[in-house]
DNA sequence: TTGCAATTTAAGCGATTGATTGAATCATTT
DNA sequence: AAATGATTCAATCAATCGCTTAAATTGCAA
C-alpha cells in the first residue's frame, strides 16, 4: 500500500496533522494557531505540512471544506425532501433542515461534538470572507434555496426581511456553537443537564418564533 | 498645556494611535493587527505605543474599555428606568434597553457607526474570554440584571431558558454588528435603503418573538 | 537663555513566523 | 540485494513579531 494508514493503532503523518489541526483550530481559532503548534502536538516535522498540503493556508482550507461541504450538501438534500413536488414547508421544517445537518455530519465523523461545533461556529462567525473560494458557490446556493423556501413559508414577507432573519439565525447558531459550552457550564444544574438535541430544539424554537414575528410599525 | 491636543488640525500622538487602532481593530480584528500596522498608518514611531500605553495588549484593552464600559453603564441605567419602583417591564422594553445603548454611545463618540458596530461586534463575538479582566464584573452585573428582569417579564420561564435566549440575542447582535454591512450591500435595493434605527427594530422584533416563544415538547 | 522633564526617534534586540533545502530514511518493486 | 520513488528529517532561510535602548528633539518653567 502506497498510502500509509493505521499500521498498529497509529495513524499516518497526514492523518495525524489533520486531526491535530482540527482540534487546535476549534480550540484557538484560525488566526492564532501556528505551524509549530500543530507539528509540535502532532509530533511531526514542520516540513511535513508543506509536503502533504502545500502550505498552511491550504491545510486550513482543506479542513474547512472537509466539514462545511457535507453540511451544505445535507442542507440542500433535507430542504428538498420537505419541499418535494412543490409542497410548501413550514418554517419549523425549514429550520430543522437547516440545523440538523450539523448533527448528522458530526455523528458521521470521528470528531467529538464539542470540537466539531466549535470549528463550525468559527467558520460561520468568520462569514463568507473567511471561506475558501471553492466553497462560496455552494454556500450561495444554500442561502438562495432557503431564502426561497422561507418566502414561500411566510406569505407576505419580503425577501429583504427573510434575508435579515436568516442572518439572525446564523448569529444564533454561531454564538451557540462557539460559546454554548461556556453557557452549559454556567447554567449547569439550574434546570438539569443540557442535551444536544434539546439545545437544537431551543434554537429552532427561538428562530421559528423570530421568523413568524409580525413586523411592527416603522416610525 | 502639557498634554498636546489638536494643534492646528492635527491630533497628538496618543490620540492618533487610539483612532488608528480603533479603525484597524474594527476592520481586521484583534488577532491580525500588528503594532507596525498601527504605527505605519498613524505615522508614529513604534516605540510611541509602548511609551503611551505600556504594551500592545494594554492599548487593546484600553480601547475595549473605552466603548464597552459606557455601553454597559447605559444598559444598566436604561434597565433601571423601565423597572423603576418594582414595575415589571415588557420583553420589548428590556430588549430596547439592552440594544439602544449601542446607538446612544456611538452617537456620543466620534467614531463612524460602521466602525463602531464592527468593533463592538468583535468584542461580543470574542465572548468573556476576550474581555479585559477589569470589565468582567460589570459584564456579569449586566447579565444578571437583565436575566432577572426577563424572568419577571416572562412568568413561568426558568432561569436556564432565559439565559439561553439571552445568549441567542447576543448572537443576533454580534452577527448583525459584524456582518450587517455585508448583508446591506447584498439586499441593497430589494426593499429600499436600510436605516440603522430600522435594523435595530428588526433585531428587537426577532428576539422579542424568540423570547416569547412557547417551549414545545421535548421528546 | 538655561535647565529639566516629556516626548520622539532610529536602530536593533531576541523570538517566532511560514517556508525551503538537501540529505537521510523508509517502503516497495525489480 | 539493488534500485527507485515516497517520505521524513535537521538545519536554515528571510521576514516579521513585540519590545527596548540610548540618543536626539521638543515643550515649558525658572
Amino acid at each position: 500500500m502506497s498510502v500509509r494508514e493505521e499500521k498498529d493503532g497509529k495513524l499516518g503523518t497526514k492523518e495525524r496533522i489533520l486531526e491535530t489541526t482540527e482540534r487546535l483550530l476549534a480550540e484557538h481559532g484560525f488566526e492564532t494557531v501556528t505551524l509549530r503548534d500543530i507539528t509540535g502536538v502532532a509530533e511531526v516535522n514542520v516540513a511535513a505540512v508543506n509536503y502533504h498540503f502545500g502550505s498552511k493556508e491550504k491545510l486550513f482550507e482543506e479542513i474547512q471544506c472537509r466539514y462545511i461541504a457535507p453540511v451544505n450538501r445535507e442542507r440542500l438534500c433535507m430542504l428538498e425532501s420537505v419541499t418535494q413536488s412543490g409542497r410548501v414547508a413550514s418554517v419549523r421544517e425549514i429550520l430543522e433542515a437547516f440545523m440538523r445537518p450539523l448533527l448528522t455530519v458530526v455523528k458521521r465523523s470521528e470528531m467529538s461534538e464539542r470540537l466539531f461545533f466549535k470549528l463550525m461556529g468559527r467558520c460561520i462567525a468568520d462569514g463568507p470572507s473567511g471561506m475558501p473560494d471553492a466553497m462560496l458557490p455552494e454556500f450561495k446556493r444554500v442561502a438562495e434555496a432557503y431564502t426561497q423556501a422561507l418566502m414561500a413559508a411566510i406569505p407576505g414577507m419580503c425577501a429583504e426581511m427573510v434575508l435579515w432573519r436568516l442572518h439572525y439565525t446564523f448569529g444564533v447558531m454561531a454564538q451557540t456553537l462557539l460559546h454554548g459550552e461556556l453557557l452549559i457550564k454556567l447554567t449547569h444544574g439550574v434546570c438539569g443537564e443540557p442535551d444536544v438535541e434539546v439545545q437544537f430544539q431551543n434554537m429552532i424554537e427561538f428562530c421559528e418564533a423570530g421568523f413568524l414575528a409580525e413586523k411592527g410599525d416603522v416610525r
